[in-house]
RNA sequence: GGGGGCGUAGUGUAGUGGUUAACAUGUCGGCCUGUCAAGCCGAAGACCGCGGGUUCAAGUCCCGUCGCUCCCGCCA
């Protein structure tokens, strides 16, 4: 071994022993006389001491290492003089006076701080994400990511569940995500495709009789990227047999309840979690996956200003839309730019435009004052809880617009006004949604969350007839207004499979074609099941108080899918397409 | 596919169309025996992402392009 201790150990009782330790040089202070380095592993900062009169030869070593070398020390741990302690250290108290200084390893100055977690392009920190992972932040967030991957399996574990590798090489199915597709060099034109999610299989594995099966998988999705998105991600999937919706949220409520209690015990859950239908999120939030950590809900104003003259408001009620309004406490001075840029906000989710109404103590301000009445000013301020100072954003629009304007407004104003606490944890149900998705483009009916998904036994009756009627028993696992997992309760009866198939505009044949092996696979004694796939990546941003999962995975990838370190994705020889059958198209 | 932001020494930034592009930090050299953001002295280091255009004159204005990023579409 290299060293006897690691550089976050050592503490006053081990004064006056011989250690070895070993690690990157962090900083170095030379007085000439009298050298200070301070050495860092993963574990900690440990401070070196050499003199000319403790060893020579030590010292003349130590005066030539700069930052980022990797050393090896063989020293005598030493009690820092009283007003020399570094408080801010755990080692602060001690010091190591070297003996002898062996260096390991050189190291060119890095393109950037290591020692401390000053702002660097991002593009910088990929190209050399081994440098940027000896920092401190992403120290700190791989090392959560480990404990909560820890934590999570003996969760599983003592829960009965069965950890079960599934393949990454499986067929391409034309639902969902587009697929990365794997080219078969054995079976020429054929390909496999990289699983977007285990589903068909640990569905499979329930009709096996594993009852409780689990994998920290990974997941693929040819997709655009976002902040909270990256092609391939981490998700805990499970499956569970003989249960209902209320055991699965149950347990995954326990789960992450334990979870944060023990691997970030400085934030705080919601006891219990909130569970709202998605009728309900929509209606008071505008959101799908509401941030649940602070109100300014959305109050309907349809019915009390039913009767206004006001066009706008006039136009969305005859188009049968909705006029809804959030209060922006103590915004009623914003200046003119910052309206309009709540309004260019509100328009981007495609609003034809923002009624803002500023309560001041001189009258009520804005561009729509005077096509509305007293009354109706009056009505607006009492419905919507509006008092002095504060600003009424009013949104009239067909449904859907009204939602997603006023939950973009509502999130701006929480980042603006600083409305969430950034060390609670919103965990939150959503649960009830919608069947299927009428789908414009397709002209058809799309399954809102798979096709597999059990309809809630109360609505199944009306499927054929109206299927926007179906809710499913899906729901959704949201935390601060990210959507943290999806479930649902699965079909296992193949008679409501064969329904939800003919819905999606799958004739027998065709469903047979694509899901065969699962439709003959529940044909012999599936039973009752469902599960979830909490993200792996978006629990421990939340956790670490990140909010770009790239900060939580070791080598991601930029917004454009490429990997800056290695420069992937990249061409390949001729030789290697000729052995897969592929021949790249001329526009290339 | 569409829209916004950013791009200036290694890093982080400043820079009214007008001399030799500034500051901090880092790097290198010298001095220095109690520092811990060590200090003091000195030096090197950027043709301003790239290409084109406007202009007597462009880091600055315009067009294009590349890269990073955020958002919309997309993500069963």
């Amino acid at each position: 071994m290299f060293k006897t201790h690691s550089c976050g150990e050592l503490r006053p009782e081990n004064v006056g022993q011989e250690v070895t330790l070993a690690g990157w040089v962090n900083r170095r202070r030379d007085h000439g006389g009298l050298v200070f380095i301070v050495l860092r592993d993963r574990a900690g900062l440990t401070q070196i001491v050499s003199s000319p009169e403790a060893a020579p030869e030590a010292h003349e070593a130590a005066a030539t290492v700069r930052g980022e070398y990797v050393i090896q020390v063989r020293g005598v741990v030493r009690l820092r003089p009283e007003e020399q302690v570094n408080p801010d250290w755990a080692t602060g108290a001690i010091e190591v006076e070297a003996r002898e200084v062996r260096i390991l390893n050189l190291s060119q100055t890095p393109p950037f701080y290591i020692y401390e977690d000053s702002a660097v392009d991002e593009g910088l920190r990929l190209r050399y994400r081994y440098l940027d992972l000896r920092r401190s932040r992403m120290q700190r967030n791989i090392l959560l990511r480990h404990r909560t991957v820890k934590f999570i399996r003996d969760f599983m574990d003592a829960h009965g569940f069965v950890e079960i590798e599934t393949p990454f090489l499986f067929k391409s199915t034309p639902e969902g995500a587009r697929d990365y597709l794997v080219p078969s060099r054995v079976h020429p034109g054929k390909f496999y495709a990289l699983p977007q999610s285990p589903q068909q299989l640990k569905q499979l594995l329930m009709v096996a009789g594993y009852e409780r099966y689990y994998q920290i998988a990974r997941c693929f999705r040819d997709e655009d990227l976002r902040g909270d998105r990256q092609p391939e991600f981490t998700q805990l999937d499970f499956e569970m047999s003989f249960v209902e919706r209320d055991d699965i949220l149950d347990l995954v409520e326990v789960l992450f309840t334990e979870l944060v209690a023990a691997v970030t015990p400085q934030k705080r859950v919601l006891s219990p979690f909130p569970r709202l239908s998605y009728a309900e999120a929509l209606e008071r939030y505008g959101s799908d996956k509401p941030d649940l950590r602070f109100g300014m809900e959305l109050g309907d104003l349809t019915a009390v200003l039913s009767t206004s003259e006001f066009r706008v408001f006039r136009a969305a009620i005859e188009e049968g839309g909705q006029i809804k309004g959030i209060v922006a406490p103590g915004c009623a001075d914003y200046a003119r730019r910052q309206l309009d840029e709540l309004t260019a906000l509100a328009q981007k989710q495609g609003a034809r435009g923002l009624v803002t109404l500023a309560f001041r103590a001189d009258g009520v301000k804005g561009p729509a004052v005077k096509f509305l009445t007293e009354s109706e000013l009056a009505v607006i301020a009492q419905h919507l809880g509006a008092g002095e100072g504060d600003l009424v954003c009013i949104v009239a629009d067909a449904k859907p617009v009204v939602a997603g304007a006023l939950s973009a407004l509502r999130l701006a104003f929480r980042d603006q006004l600083q409305l969430a606490d950034p060390d609670l944890l919103a965990f939150g149900y959503v649960l009830d949604f919608p069947m299927f998705e009428w789908n414009e483009e397709g002209q058809r009916w799309d399954a809102a969350h798979h096709p597999f998904t059990m309809p809630r036994p109360n609505t199944y009756a009306a499927m054929m007839a109206d299927p926007t009627a179906v809710l499913s028993d899906a729901y959704d696992l949201v935390c601060n207004g990210y959507e943290l997992a999806s479930g649902s309760i699965r079909v296992h009866d193949p008679r409501i499979q064969m329904d939800i198939f003919r819905v999606l505009g799958y004739p027998e044949e065709e469903a047979r074609a694509r899901f065969g092996h699962m439709m003959e696979a529940f044909s012999y004694g599936a039973p009752p099941h469902g599960g979830m796939a909490p993200g792996i990546d978006r629990t421990v941003m939340l956790l670490a108080g990140e909010n770009n999962i790239r900060e939580v995975i070791a080598f991601p990838k930029t917004a454009q899918a490429v990997d800056l370190m290695a420069d992937a994705p990249s061409p390949v020889d001729q030789k290697q397409l000729d052995e897969l059958h592929l021949k790249l198209s001329e526009s290339e």
